[in-house]
DNA sequence: ATCATCTGCGGTAACGCTACCATTTTACAT
DNA sequence: ATGTAAAATGGTAGCGTTACCGCAGATGAT
């Protein structure tokens, strides 16, 4: 007893109270330590009566796991490497709060690398692995990279593509339909009267690219529009691509009544070249985005774009890496598909307006 | 020596091979576990030829300490909550980069914490000490709520206010000097010939505000022109807020011939609002930022704008609170101040091109 | 020469938790 | 009633690190 209580004293001064532990919880649940351990845990093994009481001690004392503790007993340790090179800043920002909110609930630790693409590969792969990383999380465009997904998976490395349009056998992917939604909103351009619709493509090297060019072309093909190719240009998601190619097919001679933008930044830059051009937009010019990152509400107008939830994508990647390296059986790599919505504003019109 | 092995094998399968320990080390090295810890943490008590060997076991094996195990052995712990409350996408984003990369760095653990503005804050400070969090983060606009600060305060958690206008004698301050950038940036319009001079100032309740807009007068003072106080307006910081102060100026009978916007995406809204009224920038009317977040650049033409390094910011934020919590001797308030760089691009000219 | 002092290092005992058995209780078939 | 399995709990032994104390040997003062 008094032992005890010396202990507890000495250890005590060092940092003010530290949190009661899972001994303290049995104690005032009149259990053991074990059981208490269970309770934390879910495991389903544990009467109601006992899991109750419990239950009740946890709250009454407070009583929060020691994530230190139990990562280092466990044996468990969840390192997971975010890699990014420059995607767009709105993007990035809703997907770091969404992993690392994730990251914190699941007790893995979220290691945020910038990665380069001239950089060497096999040194990134180095540089994770000295880090003991256990897994790798990819935003687009790494999501795309497969020099990259192969350098990483032969560390043995489990992966989580986000948003690629290509996901690969080796990882998991988290991805929306990026076809069906550039299709959906190309046809509401249709339906709002217009035939000559731009396009601004993607870069090239992300999948998802190709994808919404697609939903942009089946939509022309459904409604009977004859595809004008003058009318699809190529960007690389960066607002200045879009600016050049916004240029370009507003200088067309035949000159498309709205555009489609593969993203929000280049979509924004769909209107500034339109207003640098001395076009209204939407009533002289319809422009649609995709994202719906925060770009999307800084122009004006405001842009109807379809909504990617890029925060709950950046979760969920993040739970499928948690799972497998935790547990075995959840290694095999799975394909998530979330879904996506359009988000109706001001910067499309009907033609009847102009 | 069976034994041993047989325990390691038996753990041994749960994850690859799990990392070498302070044991392994210490074995090569022919020295004890405690001196490879001493070595890890740089004690100075330790001979340089013991050093060196120590270092060379460690290079060889490939060693990283086990966050878990020190964590718990150290008794020490740190978390520190994040939170943010609808700043710009743009300046959440690398302000998330530097406090992960530095929180990372130091083993302490980061918190997410979403807070808005109408909360509780009471409530908010109960949950944060249910998480066990040691310290805050307050970028703004969290950073000027007094409120808060106190609320913290009391529950005995240090804090960290990032561009702050007002440091506040409870916590830690990163900060830039924002009435000199301001100041600077207005001088720089000021060289360029531009007398009519429209200011969009940001939040009333972020006291950065009030110091970017002593600046904007000060400058003004200097070169001896008279103030008009209908050229300042006030914003919130927003691109919808920057639209309505930048048709407002525009709408005067004076018009100004250059504005300065208190972030960039009031100043972006600037330019969106000068093309809507068909003026050309910069060759009508001159525009500037302040922050350079991302948004600087997505815009046409890119923003002449007022760099503050967030990022680094964040850092050095992170690493004051880190500090305090392990520390005691660093618990007493620090107020940093970073240095700002002014970044010219294309949004501003002189008069004489008008 | 002798004792205090300091340096450099090793041993031991936690830190709070969970894996892995062992043990008790309960349920159900024989 | 008895055995057998399943469910519910407890005991023990670490996980990898660092705090604390202790012990040699070197250094300096007396």
């Amino acid at each position: 007893m008094t032992e005890q209580d010396n202990g507890r004293a000495k250890r005590g001064q060092r940092r003010g109270a530290r949190g009661p532990t899972v001994a303290d919880v049995a104690r005032l649940a009149q259990v053991s330590p074990m059981t208490v351990s269970r309770v934390v845990n879910n495991d389903p093994k544990v009467h109601d009566t006992t899991r109750a009481k419990v239950e009740k001690a946890i709250a009454e004392l407070g009583y929060v796991p020691n994530l230190a503790a139990r990562s280092l007993a466990g044996g468990r340790q969840c390192r997971i490497g975010l890699l990014h090179s420059n995607p767009s800043a709105a993007y990035l920002s809703e997907f770091l709060v969404g992993s690392t909110e994730q990251a914190n609930a699941m007790g893995a630790q979220l290691l945020v690398e910038h990665f380069e693409e001239e950089a060497s590969r096999d040194a990134l792969a180095a540089k994770l692995l000295s880090h003991r990383v256990d897994a790798v999380l990819l935003p687009p465009p790494l999501s795309d990279d497969v020099l990259l997904l192969e350098c990483i998976n032969r560390a043995g490395m489990a992966m989580a593509q986000v948003a690629t349009g290509a996901p690969s056998p080796l990882a998991h992917a988290v991805t929306i339909d990026d076809e069906a939604a550039a299709y959906a909103l190309t046809t509401r351009l249709v339906g709002l009267g217009h035939k000559r619709i731009g396009f601004i493509g993607g870069a090239p090297n992300q999948t998802a690219s190709a994808l919404r060019r697609n939903g942009y072309r089946r939509a022309l093909d459904v409604a009977g529009i004859d595809a004008d190719r003058r009318l699809e240009t190529t960007g690389d998601f960066t607002f200045r691509s879009g600016m050049d190619c916004a240029l370009a097919l507003l200088a067309l001679e035949e000159r498309p009544s709205a555009i489609f933008a593969s993203n929000d930044d280049m979509a924004a830059a769909t209107i500034a070249a339109a207003h640098r051009m001395g076009l209204d937009v939407p009533r002289q010019l319809s422009v649609c985005g995709f994202d719906d990152t925060a770009s999307a509400t800084n122009v004006w107008p405001e842009l109807t774009t379809a909504r990617q939830p890029v925060a709950d994508m950046a979760r969920e990647a993040v739970r499928l890496l948690v799972d497998s390296v935790f547990d075995a059986k959840a290694r095999t790599p799975r394909h998530v598909r979330v879904d996506f919505s359009l988000v109706l504003r001001e910067s499309d019109a009907s033609m009847r307006a102009s």
